[in-house]
DNA sequence: TGCATTTACTTTACATATCAACTATTGTCA
DNA sequence: TGACAATAGTTGATATGTAAAGTAAATGCA
């Protein structure tokens, strides 16, 4: 792996340091997506699949749908079929709301929790492998030039 | 936007290093995806055909099919499909080639050039909407931070 | 020459992202 | 109270990612 301009046999070099920062981005997720999505479907799992979960045992408690949206970046109609799945496998309950009917909370049953408890040492490793060649203070500064590069995404408007 | 934590509640702090810096790409990732997606959307194309387009434009000949796919990380099936829908579109042609008759070459057309020529300064202006607030040093930081952070990538096994 | 292998795709099947349009329930306010 | 708006979610249609299996053409090699 290289520099991007080799990767993609980039005839110009960036003009944009912005350009160049955002396309590093982009790339950087696709390869580590791929390998995260090659774990999951070993476990019978799509990474979508993973965070829902993941979020769900997080809470420990039963969620709103639209909540597990918002905590991934889902859009809702993406949502209600990947949960509906989860819920046809058995791995969580969507019960509706007693107090207000348009509620559906979703929550992890025990065998959600036992699917998750094998991925746990797999994902680790992941991480791991993937990214444990960066020093602590190589991380820290990546974590935090990233978290100020996403700073302006919500007000930048169409 | 802020730290990872607060934006997806998540309740306990990371333990691992590498997987706050994995997760931070993901999300960084997915921000920015959505943007661009949306801006895509607008002249009618995908992502995915808007990458095409530009490598075919980047290129300026034809481009054998797998070659647009490499530089992409799309996987094989996904390109057969993406550019028979931009051709379907005449945004490229897609010619068997004379000395390899398994080779399919595109080619981007006039109508793609224009189109693409459309997208240049909206897109140039998302790039530094979305990253232009960091200044040139931190950019070059992060870029090359990310480089160091995909190194690992191939060498990964499950 | 002829047959097995490799290469360059194509097809099929399933999961997700996305928008638009729709249903059901709740809240608001004249 | 009764209509209208807002909220929570579902459904439908199109596009892509991914694996698996298939097709057609070129290559390797006995």
């Amino acid at each position: 792996m290289a520099r991007l301009e080799q990767e993609t046999k980039k005839k110009k070099p960036f003009d944009l340091p912005s350009q160049e920062v955002v396309l590093n981005v982009l790339r950087s997720n696709e390869l580590f997506q791929h390998r995260f999505g090659q774990l999951f479907r070993e476990f019978g799992l799509t990474q979508p699949q993973y965070n829902a979960l993941r979020i769900l045992r997080g809470e420990g408690g039963p969620l709103p749908c639209l909540e597990v949206a918002s905590r991934m970046i889902a859009v809702v109609p993406a949502i209600t079929r990947l949960l509906d799945k989860l819920n046809a496998r058995g791995l969580i309950t969507k019960l509706q709301d007693d107090k207000d009917r348009r509620v559906w909370n979703a929550k992890i049953t025990p065998k959600g929790l036992e699917l998750l408890a094998k991925l746990d040492a797999p994902i680790r490793d992941m991480y791991r492998a993937l990214c444990g060649h960066l020093t602590k203070s190589e991380s820290k500064q990546l974590v935090s030039l990233l978290e100020k590069a996403r700073d302006r995404v919500s007000s930048v408007t169409l």
